[in-house]
DNA sequence: CGGATTTGACCAGCGC
DNA sequence: GCGCTGGTCAAATCCG
């Protein structure tokens, strides 16, 4: 009487003995009849501390309301990060049944659940352990990455200047993103000197826009008002250089592929239509919007549903906002900036970076091997981000994207052809280390999926890692004051 | 009424 | 030179 068969309190666990455990466990599981139990079991501080999760067990389920005396309702078991501990707290009523009876089936019991607890344990260990590796492995790749990009950039301050200034053109090489800045330099006399029946394009926010001032060490100057004199803010960078990299700047795009039934993802920012077309080869029309957030500001972007596929959004966004931002904004804000540098870098002649798009893609979002693609193509180097593919990858940039499904890849991108690469061509092409970073990748996003109690704190992590916060949907994000790490070194950003 | 959107026209770049 | 295309402008219109 009192106590129901083991096999129901078992609930069909598998068993794996520990004899510390279960020593441990049949040690302090002695009983006091009517009278709640609660047994500690303090473990060598070690890989525990990542994990905080609550296990209860209930045997009973169903059954118990069909018990005159339920004498195990349930195992409460506890992995604190703190304490790094277990508690059991085994609640028994007082049933005046048989108490050796009860010992015994809670002795068993008890090894049985220890032996879950420690499979879960050891399994929690593991992922642990391969998740932290993963982390580190990620901060290493975007640490190096970065300071590479810091020396990039510096060393093309300084020898940009020279070419430029040589007026470079005697080598007829193609150099497509110096192009792209002298052919913007030659747009400008082209605008002020065309024949009056041109139109004075003097109050375009185009012309401000190319007054973008870029601090010379490549540093942002992240959040300031433009100066009203370009170069004011410049140490070493001449003013063609610094107008070739306006101008480069300008035309870098991001580009953002996306599900979403809005005609328009939410990024924080403040976007004002100024004008639509339809674009060949696609029957959905191309959207214009610019930033209305400050006067002047020269970021722009363009919405277009994917031809193929028109539950997929396409934002393709240009230049750095001269402005602050709201925090649901900077995230955003930092992914265009920082594609922009990466491809500003990659202007600079026989750039690694130019040559390796998995290298500007590895930089621009660490841990996105498989979603971030560059086109170096012309006429806009284009780093495209596709939030489609992987509902994983996307659980680390979920702010922004409404809902996401697992997607092919780039049906509809002609316009960004070049050197843009599939995710498994990238991974092909790439070095070791970037079909490594792809593996470690692949392994987080399923370590994730295979426990979502853990995704959250992974994915804040990483996001961390990545650019400082969320990719966040301005009005859904409910506010992040994260910003950018210090050293993305996005120019003239806001 | 002011701001946002629509929409036709204009312009520049590019390829043939 | 011409046509095509992408991008932008600005007047007209819409909307809160």
């Amino acid at each position: 009487m009192g106590s129901p068969p083991m096999e129901k309190r078992r609930g069909g666990l598998t068993l794996d003995p520990n004899p510390f455990l279960a020593g441990a466990l049949e040690r302090k599981l002695s009983l006091d009849s009517g009278s709640a139990a609660s047994s500690a079991f303090v473990f060598p501080p070690s890989r525990y501390e990542e994990r905080s999760f609550v296990c209860e067990m209930d045997f009973f389920s169903g059954e118990r309301s069909g018990l005159e005396t339920p004498s195990v309702p349930s195992l409460d078991l506890k992995i604190k990060k703190d304490d790094l501990s277990i508690n059991t707290g085994l609640q028994l009523a007082n049933t005046g049944s048989d108490h050796s009876t009860v010992e015994e089936e809670d002795d068993k019991e008890g090894k049985c659940e220890v032996a879950v607890m420690e499979a879960e344990l050891r399994r929690a260990t593991e992922e642990n352990q391969r998740l932290r590796g993963m982390l580190s492995q990620v901060t290493s790749n975007y640490n190096k990455l970065h300071m590479q990009i810091i020396s990039i950039m510096q060393q093309r301050s300084h020898q940009i200047i020279p070419q430029i200034q040589q007026g470079e053109e005697e080598d007829g090489m193609p150099r497509r993103f110096t192009d792209v800045g002298r052919g913007a330099e030659a747009d400008e006399p082209s605008h002020s000197s065309t024949d009056g029946s041109s139109r004075d394009r003097s109050p375009s926010p185009m012309n401000n826009a190319e007054k973008v001032t870029i601090a010379g060490d490549g540093s942002g100057v992240f959040g300031e008002e433009r100066p009203e004199k370009p170069g004011k803010l410049l140490n070493f960078v001449s003013k063609p250089a610094d107008q070739a990299q306006e101008a480069t700047m300008r035309k870098a795009r991001v580009s953002v592929r996306a599900r979403s039934e809005a005609p328009m993802i939410s990024d924080g920012c403040q976007w004002r239509k100024y004008g639509q077309k339809m674009a060949k080869g696609n029957p959905c029309p191309r959207a214009y919007y610019r930033c209305t957030m400050a006067a002047g500001c020269p970021v722009r972007k363009q919405v277009q549903r994917c031809a193929e596929d028109r539950s997929i959004l396409i934002t393709t966004y240009e230049g750095n906002h001269n402005h602050p931002l709201p925090p649901a904004a900077i995230a955003m804000a930092s992914t265009t900036s920082a594609a922009a540098s990466m491809l500003l870098t990659g202007s600079m002649p026989s750039s690694d970076a130019l040559m390796n798009p998995s290298f500007l893609a590895r930089t621009i979002l660490p841990c996105s091997a498989t979603m971030a693609t560059i086109s170096a193509s012309a006429p806009f180097p284009t780093v495209t981000l596709d939030l489609t593919q992987s509902p994983n990858s996307l659980q680390l940039l979920r702010p922004p994207v409404p809902q996401v499904f697992g997607q092919t890849m780039y049906s509809n991108q002609s316009k960004f052809s070049g050197l843009q690469m599939s995710a498994p061509d990238l991974e092909k092409a790439g070095p070791p280390a970037a079909r490594s970073l792809a593996d470690k990748m692949s392994a987080v996003t399923a370590a994730i999926t295979a426990d979502p109690n853990f995704t959250a704190a992974l994915a804040a992590a990483i996001k961390s890692i990545i650019g400082g916060g969320p990719l966040s949907g301005g009005n859904d994000s409910g506010g992040n004051d994260m910003s950018p790490p210090a050293g993305w070194g996005f120019p003239a950003t806001s």
